[in-house]
DNA sequence: TGGCTGGATGTGAACGGTAACATTGTGCAA
DNA sequence: TTGCACAATGTTACCGTTCACATCCAGCCA
């Protein structure tokens, strides 16, 4: 079944020499170029069926002097946020782009010391043509070692502190925004909110979504407790608001996994939601169907997150310039509130 | 602040000539080889600090004929697959493996038609040192393509009817006997399943679990009905088995999605869950502690099954022949039993 | 018929490393 | 002193492509 140990794959030589032309005429069959002849042409490429020749990609690599490959970077304290399905749907997003290119997608997890030190490694030998971030904190060294580094970078999600060129993001602070006023439509008033970590931008912008809702309703009511958008931080946040703030009828959280956590507190505390405490969360995954009661979220377009971050990448390695992209949000109704 | 547009980056040869050595001497010391004198040793490596060189990945992935790199290659129908947050935990697992070693993880779905295309391609090009596949049906021709490819191949999962020398594997036949089995010691003998789907290992190998156990136990009942380890085909699944087996007293879900499903069902149809209906899962995925109730879940150690894959790769690379490997679940009970 | 144009073709030099092999120099046993 | 083993070092081929450039040749126009 196996063959030899070594079977030696085919050269685009060997190739050539079979099809009786110069290994530049291969070469030029291979990519099609102009200039070869119909019949020289054919001969290429039936020897190349023959021998079953594939072309060596690292030798490409190094003539053309380009990776053949994109990197995903994904930043955070713990491997353990790959547990968000969100970003599965990221990758889900570059997958279906890259698909239809000839680059592979190399997954980087820069979460231990380790981890940083491969990336910044991977940066600066430029092993790969251009490179996604996620995630990064405010102060995420990832940034700044991205941006010196000279290859193409595009930002999943603006940075914080920080003005990056290229950049897609979700409205976070409209979504937010559109959550908030949706719990003053019903009629609540003592609005709280469980932030994200507000060293990132996403916790900053969706804070700063329910304020303006809140101020824009004319609404003074303030209570808000951070969470690290778990949700045994939702649990933890929820538990100290109600603590501090037992008379609130609304609970705008960060996003879904707080919010599940805020439920169960709800629960086990007795009070009845929606009718007692109302509840919307954000991001839209599969964990706000599954509450009790089902969560009023608002759905961000996670796997066109990933597919515009690749297309945008895709656009900066073309020597393009493209511009940073904000997708929208929509409100997602169910039983919480 | 951005340096010229290529700021060439420094070869070997420039750093040899001004350490005032060979380039075979300069590639000595990178690589730490013996032989090289204590002084050219410290000349090369200022060299290399002054000049900032970083060694080319690309040119030494042609001269050693290895890529650097392995595939983590994901099978299935469709890109969502990934909303599972089970492939993040793989991936986090790999990731911690890989990262003490100079590989990178190249991440490939092959979860449609073009997906399929450039794995094939990615294998006979030998573009990876390794490969590990995940979640292959039993036909998917995948499972032939990687044993022929000739390149490290190591299975998630025993492929369902073929022989593959080298996989990890969760005991999921123990672990759904365990499940049922502790369904039993809590008085239920109406025991039915949600089976996965039948032409995969995992599908088959939990439904044997079930059946064991009852058979052990002396239970003639049999009730079951298949699922796609979603929720939604769990949900569908719970209907269907409820309309059929209205008297069942206990569910075993062959995954947390399923189970999660059933509960909603169940919950809808007035059952309650443990006393009229208990529940057990298989996973220990994060939705198995947000269902309503909590669910009683075979824990598998998914972080391990990603490491232990890649060890075992790694171990294959390095030319040696590892056996097999079967890792151990673990019951873990909450409130739906 | 000679010069010119332009497509087809091949030559040879990169690309940036690794490694087999040859060469030199040194200390030590015979 | 000769011979030898062995560490240090350099020479050179090689990994498998791409590509700039030179060459050749046919066709066309003056």
């Amino acid at each position: 079944m196996r063959d030899d140990p070594t079977p030696r794959r085919p050269t685009l030589d060997e190739v050539a020499e079979r099809a009786g032309v110069s290994r530049t005429a291969a070469s030029r069959v291979l990519n099609n170029a102009p200039n070869v002849s119909r019949a020289k042409r054919e001969a290429v490429l039936s020897a190349i069926s023959e021998l079953g020749y594939v072309p060596n990609p690292t030798a490409r690599a190094l003539a053309t002097q380009q990776a053949g490959a994109v990197a995903l970077i994904i930043s955070g304290e713990d491997p353990a946020v790959l547990a968000d399905p969100f970003y599965g749907q990221v990758i889900a997003g570059a997958s279906t782009v890259l698909e239809e290119t000839d680059l592979h997608l190399v997954l980087c997890l820069a979460t231990s010391a380790r981890g940083q030190v491969r990336v910044r490694q991977l940066l600066r030998a430029r092993a790969v043509d251009g490179v996604m971030l996620m995630s990064l904190r405010g102060d995420d060294p990832l940034t700044g070692l991205a941006l010196a580094a000279g290859v193409p970078a595009v930002f999943g999600g603006k940075p914080l502190h920080r003005e990056v060129p290229y950049y897609v993001d979700v409205d976070n602070v409209l979504g937010a925004r559109q959550a908030t006023e949706h719990l003053i439509s019903r009629g609540r008033t003592r609005i709280a909110t469980l932030t994200g970590p507000l060293d990132t931008e996403v916790g900053q912008a969706r804070r700063r979504g329910y304020l303006e809702a809140m101020t824009l309703a004319g609404l003074p009511y303030r209570a808000e407790e951070g969470g690290d958008f778990t949700e045994r931080g939702g649990v933890a946040a929820m538990e100290a608001l109600l603590a501090r703030h037992p008379d609130l009828d609304a609970v705008f959280a960060a996003n879904d996994n707080m919010a599940a956590g805020a439920l169960r507190v709800l629960h086990r505390a007795g009070r009845a939601v929606p009718t007692e405490v109302a509840v919307a969360g954000f991001d839209g995954l599969t964990v706000s169907e599954n509450t009790e009661p089902p969560l009023t979220t608002v759905h961000q377009p996670i796997r066109n997150l990933g597919r515009e971050m690749t297309r945008m990448l895709l656009a900066l390695i073309a020597g393009e310039r493209p511009s940073p992209l904000i997708l929208p949000t929509t409100l997602v109704q169910r039983d919480s509130t």
